[in-house]
RNA sequence: GCGGAUAUAGCUCAGUCGGUUAGAGCACCAGUUUGUGGAUCUGGGGGUCGCCGGUUCGAUCCCGGUUAUUCGCCCCA
């Protein structure tokens, strides 16, 4: 027989994870509600038409695909087969796949469902997604996303909305984080400078590493891809993102003679616009405009987000990227045929987070409780008593267990014990006789023999 | 897609400069006279030392391959 193993990049959860992940989705769940979202669920998976595309190349290799059923290679193209070319090969045997993010379904959902849905369509989303990545610290081939997104309003108070939501969010989780912002058209108001689209996109994916390698790190590889004017526009930009006000970043752009066009403008007006708004809230993390922010995800075009940590709780060595990511997708839903409806949103790490918050041990304890009281019995024959006893606590909301045979008294508590539970129930000839329980406090070890009416007054707080 | 590291009990890991019965802690089971636990004690079960091949009288240990895991890079949550 074979060892039992999971595929590379999955992980199975234990009841002490799955209650701390509960914990989050639950805080998270409840802020989506609070600022009126409503729940969908999409399919795991999708035809690859509606997913290929619109990731990029990168994001298209990431791609898990899944096999037709069926004798599929009997319409196989005879060449293709024999050249053993597995890119031509690959949309004659898979016709869907797992999806990658839950924005690109969300879109297609929207499309498919739009007699249904007043816009602004406000929804929310909490499942697995699946990149066929190599997996390391951080980095799994099945992870959750949370996503609130906006669809169907161009207004730019739903990226204030949004932000709020990450404010409100690691707030109640207690983690300190930064929410960096950008907009997608401040950058392309670089395109003349740097000389054209193209030159304009690697630019964007070079300055995203500026956290990793650092400003010199950046200007050597703006050198080394040879980007017309690269490295002018990178000082520029880093220098003006040095700035601690928005305002003036936003000043400094529009004395910048090369970036002048409408889409600058365009751009300031919205994060001038945007900052009214957030001016008005009070925000406990650091709201950051940062022009150095790029992202990689190929359908933005408007603000992007990201949301990184910076908890001084967190081990020094303990890195692992952004938790949290969002923007503005103006073109999104006409891809699948449905024009002009402007999208917004953002989307929680769920399983970075917990990485988090664990590294830095800011789980509360009662994350963990589970049942509160065990019940006890001493031979076959109380048993049913033990059940009538259960029923009643439980009708109470009291998390309950019998334990299911009359076994050692050592061991029952034991297991008690092993969960962590608070008090146990003891049932024997004595009590059945009487009518009582004993009681046991299993944190201070005190008991008592009570009468079972008794017994939920004395459980709850 | 590229590079590094690791692979021994259910889990976390020792160890053998190549040599007879491969160890520890945790977990599990049993007992300490049959109704009192959360690190009492005693005992017990459990391993073809990842897989295939090579060197050798002899390989868990050395060498090659392979698979898996893991950490980086690319990219990303």
């Amino acid at each position: 027989m074979d060892k039992p193993s999971l595929p590379s990049g999955t992980r199975d959860f234990g009841p002490d994870v799955m209650m701390r992940r509960k914990y989050l989705i639950g805080c998270i769940e409840n802020t989506f509600k609070r600022y009126g979202f409503l729940p969908i669920e999409t399919p795991a998976l999708e035809n690859l038409r509606t997913l290929q595309g619109k990731y990029g190349d990168e994001g298209d290799q990431l791609l898990f695909k899944v096999l037709n059923n069926g004798d599929f290679l009997a319409k196989a193209d005879e060449k293709t087969l024999l050249n053993r070319d597995s890119k031509g090969l690959s949309p004659l045997i898979a016709d869907r796949g797992l999806r990658y993010d839950l924005t690109v379904p969300l879109a297609r959902f929207v499309v498919m469902n739009r007699d249904k849905i007043s816009f602004p369509f406000r929804r929310y989303q909490m499942q697995p997604v699946w990149r066929a990545d190599r997996p390391q610290k951080g980095r799994y081939r099945e992870f959750w996303q949370c996503d609130a997104d906006v669809l169907g309003s161009n207004g730019i108070s739903n990226e204030a909305d949004l932000i709020s939501i990450y404010d409100d969010v690691f707030s109640e989780l207690d983690l300190k984080v930064t929410i960096r912002l950008n907009h997608r058209r401040l950058l392309d108001a670089f395109g003349n400078w740097l000389q054209g689209t193209q030159n304009l996109g690697r630019f964007m994916q070079l300055i995203d590493k500026a956290d990793k390698i650092g400003f010199d790190g950046v200007s050597q590889e703006l050198k080394a891809n040879e980007i017309p004017n690269g490295i002018e526009a990178w000082t520029f930009l880093h220098s003006t993102s040095q700035m601690n006000s928005p305002a003036a970043i936003l000043e400094a752009l529009q004395k910048q003679e090369s970036i002048q066009n409408e889409h600058l403008q365009e751009g300031i007006a919205a994060l001038t616009a945007l900052f009214s708004i957030l001016d008005k809230l009070k925000l406990n993390n650091k709201l950051q405009l940062d022009l150095t922010l790029a992202r990689g995800l190929s359908y933005y075009t408007g603000c992007v987000l990201e949301v990184v940590p910076s908890d001084d709780r967190i081990p020094a060595d303990f890195k692992i990227g952004s938790i949290g990511g969002g923007g503005r997708y103006d073109n999104l839903t006409e891809i699948f045929g449905l024009k002009d409806v402007s999208g917004v949103g953002i989307s929680f790490g769920l399983d970075r987070i917990y990485d988090i918050i664990e590294s830095a041990q800011l789980f509360p304890t009662n994350a963990l409780e589970s049942t509160t009281i065990l019940i006890c019995a001493m031979d076959e024959t109380t048993i049913p008593h033990a059940f009538s006893l259960a029923q009643s606590l439980r009708k109470a909301g009291i998390a309950t267990e019998v334990y299911p045979t009359a076994a050692k008294l050592k061991k029952q508590l034991d297991y008690a014990n092993a969960k962590g539970m608070h008090w146990a129930a003891i049932i024997g000839d004595q009590e059945m006789q009487s009518g009582m329980v004993t009681l046991k406090n299993l944190q201070s070890g005190d008991q008592q023999t009570i009468g079972q009416q008794a017994i939920t007054e004395y459980i709850k707080p």
